[in-house]
DNA sequence: TTTATTTGTTAGACAAGTTTAACAAATACA
DNA sequence: TGTATTTGTTAAACTTGTCTAACAAATAAA
C-alpha cells in the first residue's frame, strides 16, 4: 500500500502535462482545461482525467470547474522539463540548424527519454558551443554548415576557402 | 476499412520487436519466440501477441510454434532503426562520452523519435567529427574535454594550455 | 514410443491514456 | 432574473501493450 506523495517516475505524458499547464500559467497566470487541452491537442475529458491523476501525485491543484494549478513540487518537475526543452531546441536549432518546427517536435519528445547523464552533457556542450548568434559560432561548427552544404570538409590549408567559409552565411 | 499493408507509422515497441528480430537473425541466422522474449526483457506471450501485429503488417513471417522471419518490408525498417541506433550511440558514447551502458539505453529511445531530418544531420555531424579514435579527435573536441572537467574553455592564447589539451587523455 | 521438459499459444485481466456521448456547472446576455 | 452558450465532468468504450495461468505442441531422453 502506497501512502500520498509517491515518488514514481512520471509518465511522458503526464510530464507533457505539466508542462502545458506551466507554459500556460506563465503565459495567462492560470491555467484551465480548455486551453490545456487546446495546447495538448487531446480533448477535454482527457484533460479532466489527468488532472486527477497529477492531482493525486500532488502536483496540480484543482477544485471542479476550477483552474488547475501546479504545486510547489509540479512546478519544480515542470520547469526542468522545460529546461531540457529548451536546451534541446538550442542544440537541434542552433548547431544541427532544424527547422524550427521540427526541432520543437523533436525535443518535446527527447525531453521525457533522455538519461540525466546526457541531459547534463548535452547541456555542457550547448553551453560550450555557443552559437547563440553566427558571430559566436566557432570556425569548426562553420566547417560542419559547410559540410552539410557540399558534403566535403574544408580543406584549411586553403586559405581562400577558409576564409569563404569564416566569412559568409 | 483498411486494406493489408497498411503504410502506417509503427509504434515505438513494434519497432523493438523488429530490431530484436533483425538482431537475432544476424546472430543465429533465425529468431525464436524465447530469443525475442529474451533481448526484449517480456514475456513470451507479449511476444506471440506481438509476432501477430507484425505479420498482419506484413513485416514478418510466423508459422505457430515455428520461427519468426522478417520479410523485405521487415528488414527494411528493422535496418533502418539499427542504423538510426549506431549513429546514435557513437554520437552520444564517442563525441559526448556517455558512459556506454547509458549511451545504449538513451540510443535505444532517442531511434523511435527522432524525425528524419535531426537523424540526418545528426548522421552528417558524426560523420563530420570522425572521432572513432581519440587520435582522430578533433582540437576543439578536446576543447569540449577539457570543458567537461574544469568547466572552463581552453584559452588558446596560453601554448602551455592548449599543448596540455592537445596531448593527453 | 512413451514420458518429461522446453517452448509457444490462448484466454482473460490489467494499466494508461484516449475518445464519444450525455449531462452539469458557470458565465454571458437579454 | 431567466435563457443560451461555453466549459467541465462523468460514464462507458476502445487501443496498445503488458502480465499470469492454463494448456498445447515440439523436442529430448528413457
Amino acid at each position: 500500500m502506497r501512502i500520498e506523495s509517491d515518488r514514481e517516475k512520471l509518465s511522458s505524458n503526464m510530464e507533457d502535462y505539466l508542462e502545458a499547464i506551466a507554459l500556460i500559467e506563465m503565459d495567462k497566470g492560470v491555467a484551465r482545461v480548455k486551453d490545456i487541452s487546446r495546447l495538448m491537442k487531446v480533448k477535454t475529458p482527457s484533460v479532466t482525467s489527468a488532472l486527477n491523476v497529477l492531482a493525486n501525485k500532488g502536483l496540480v491543484e484543482h477544485e471542479r470547474y476550477g483552474y488547475a494549478e501546479l504545486t510547489e513540487n509540479g512546478k519544480r518537475i515542470a520547469h526542468d522539463v522545460l529546461k531540457r526543452h529548451k536546451m534541446l531546441t538550442k542544440f537541434l536549432s542552433s548547431i544541427l540548424k532544424i527547422d524550427p518546427q521540427v526541432a520543437a517536435g523533436d525535443a518535446c519528445k527527447m525531453e521525457h527519454v533522455l538519461s540525466p547523464q546526457t541531459c547534463e552533457r548535452l547541456t555542457m556542450f550547448v553551453e560550450f558551443v555557443g552559437a547563440g548568434s553566427e558571430i559566436d559560432r566557432p570556425l569548426w561548427l562553420k566547417g560542419f554548415d559547410h559540410y552539410l552544404k557540399t558534403g566535403k570538409r574544408v580543406e584549411c590549408k586553403n586559405k581562400q576557402a577558409l576564409k569563404k567559409v569564416k566569412g559568409e552565411k
